[in-house]
DNA sequence: CGGTCTCTCCAAAGCGCTTTGGGTTGGCGA
DNA sequence: TCGCCAACCCAAAGCGCTTTGGAGAGACCG
């Protein structure tokens, strides 16, 4: 059933059919009461591809996700991240296109989408420090929105969580502990969030006349195993921290399990703080039970920052002369059961 | 730049360029070069939703993910899966269209990607004993393919582990170590591919003519809290189990983490065996190493099911005629370190 | 009562591509 | 020389929608 078929069995022509059914005011209200009727009795939808090519627009946004390192993982950040975006999308009846591609690809999966045309606006995921993409999509004229910033965020879209802040707290509750020996295992440090939580322990440090211990800076990506071995790894060391800091929820199990390995008591002998992005499966037990949850953490949904973002990335494309929009967004430090005096 | 420009300024017919581009062979070698060049030149790609329209093809494949439980979580399984499968898609030039709804929404997602031709073919995860899907998608006509199997899948392709087998070797494993108090840490048993897990423990079981103790049986959404929770309730009570058959490894973290905390040595105290999808993120810590990784587990990795399921799917969209395809994968039973002999 | 609006509705022109159904040209065999 | 066949190329007709530019019919006004 298409509209020519559906126009012809109501006796009206095309161009009043598709009015009615799209909410146009040429069309009088008994009428349009008559084509929705029709149509849902004949259970007709527009053609999307023909909708779509008149209208010129694709009704589509663009997520590419970067596969990363050797493995070709998926951040699994990533996945909260569309989840609530696209609850956005579905609404606003948008398509979400995906394109998972090997780190080094991304530009080309953003010029394909530029030059067919394929999608009306793009996601622009964790950032490094002199991001590539934003330059590439400015010159394509593609609307973007950046989750996350690069070294110099004016002019363009963007959403952040305000990290340096995040971690100077972090780092300062540590110390207000009493900790002194600090491990930081921070994400990558291409990209733009890890440097700037790295630069919120630092500065935090340097306020209290500290310089941070260049053995225990550690940087790569955020595995479980990552933070297994590393903290393994220093714990054995000659000089053990006492605390770490770590820049997600998924490394920080696995300090965990290395601490619990040799004998020692998370949030007595060793401290932990992370970030926790609230990722939907591997939520910080206990959140809301009078106990407090397992790890004390800077604390910022990931899931609420992609909805937001794809409703910024929506208005964007709908108004595109509005000007830039810049979010920054407060991390929560909760306590948790992680984190304790230092031992003496 | 459109075909129109292109051909006009290379003095062409539309008719002529387009098909030079797409390689049909009514056009001269040479002219094709030329074609090919000034195509590349201005940077031209025909406008994917002309294309789209005329073709009568979507160039697209919907995967319908949806979100489980009260916190509406993403089974981060899929992120790999999807990464195996957007692979296939990248290469064949089909785009990938994602929908994350409610689980209760699935059926209205393929629903509309049936009725405004949005997509020519869609993947069908996670199939229930009885997946209301299965028969809507026959109905509405829409290729598509099951990752998993329903409880009859003789009308339709499907790509599947051997659950059965796999959790009756995992167990006879577990059996022949002398564990006779065996818990299972099933997924959520509305899923057939849990049902066909436990099904093969129990006929393990049986065989040697032992029946499962129902304390030590249950199923729920696999997180790595379930698995912690539930192991260390397990571990708690009269009659704590020696070994724990777990339905993925991210419960199976959560269970090593109880049995840690405990003061128990998995592998020595505690066994465990899980099945593990090579999620890229999560691997099997030291798989490849002389030790032997972490887990003993039934292995087989989700990324290459999602490629496989990928592949057929095409090939299904573009031979519509052909027989079901039905591809049943057999899993490696991989030693690990989390087992040993049943304590005496 | 003619002119001017306001309501409704319509025919037809795109959107940018693919594809059908020829047309033209030159070479070759008879 | 004529006819025929490849080899190349083209004009035009869709694909199924939206949207432009009216047109007809009443209603209202002076």
């Amino acid at each position: 059933m298409n509209l020519k078929q559906l126009s012809q069995s109501l006796g009206l022509s095309q161009t009043t059919v598709s009015r009615a059914l799209n909410g146009y005011p040429e069309v009088r209200e008994e009428t349009r009461q008559r084509v929705v009727a029709a149509a849902a009795a004949a259970n007709y939808t527009p053609n999307s591809r023909a909708r779509r090519l008149a209208t010129g627009r694709a009704m589509a946004i663009g997520h590419v996700m970067p596969l990363t390192g050797r493995e070709e993982m998926v951040n699994p950040i990533f996945a909260d991240f569309i989840a609530g975006a696209g609850e956005v999308y579905a609404r606003e009846g948008y398509d979400l296109l995906l394109s998972m591609v090997p780190a080094n690809g991304t530009e080309a999966a953003y010029r394909q989408m530029a030059s067919n045309a394929s999608v009306d606006g793009v996601m622009v995921q964790a950032p490094t420090l002199d991001d590539p993409r934003v330059p590439l999509l400015q010159e394509l004229g593609l609307p973007f929105l950046v989750h996350g910033r690069t070294a110099s965020p004016e002019a363009y879209s963007w959403l952040d969580v305000a990290n340096v802040r995040a971690f100077r707290r972090a780092t300062d509750f540590l110390l207000d502990l009493g900790h002194r020996k600090i491990a930081l295992l921070n994400g990558q440090e291409s990209l733009d969030f890890a440097l700037r939580r790295r630069r919120g322990m630092e500065e935090a440090l340097a306020e209290r006349g500290l310089a941070p211990n260049p053995l225990w800076m550690r940087s790569d990506i955020m595995t479980e195993q990552y933070g297994y071995r590393t903290a393994g790894e220093l714990l054995d060391s000659d000089t053990p921290p006492t605390a770490f800091l770590v820049s997600s929820i998924i490394p920080a199990i696995g300090v965990r399990r290395a601490v619990s390995e040799r004998g020692l008591r998370t949030g007595r002998d060793i401290s932990i703080v992370c970030h926790d992005d609230a990722l939907s499966y591997l939520d910080n037990d206990g959140l809301n039970a009078p106990e407090g949850p397992a790890f004390t953490s800077t604390r910022s949904s990931i899931r609420a920052a992609g909805r937001r973002c794809a409703e910024i990335l929506l208005d964007l494309i709908d108004n595109p002369d509005q000007p830039f929009v810049q979010e920054l967004w407060e991390t929560d430090l909760t306590l948790g059961r992680s984190t304790g005096p230092a031992p003496t």
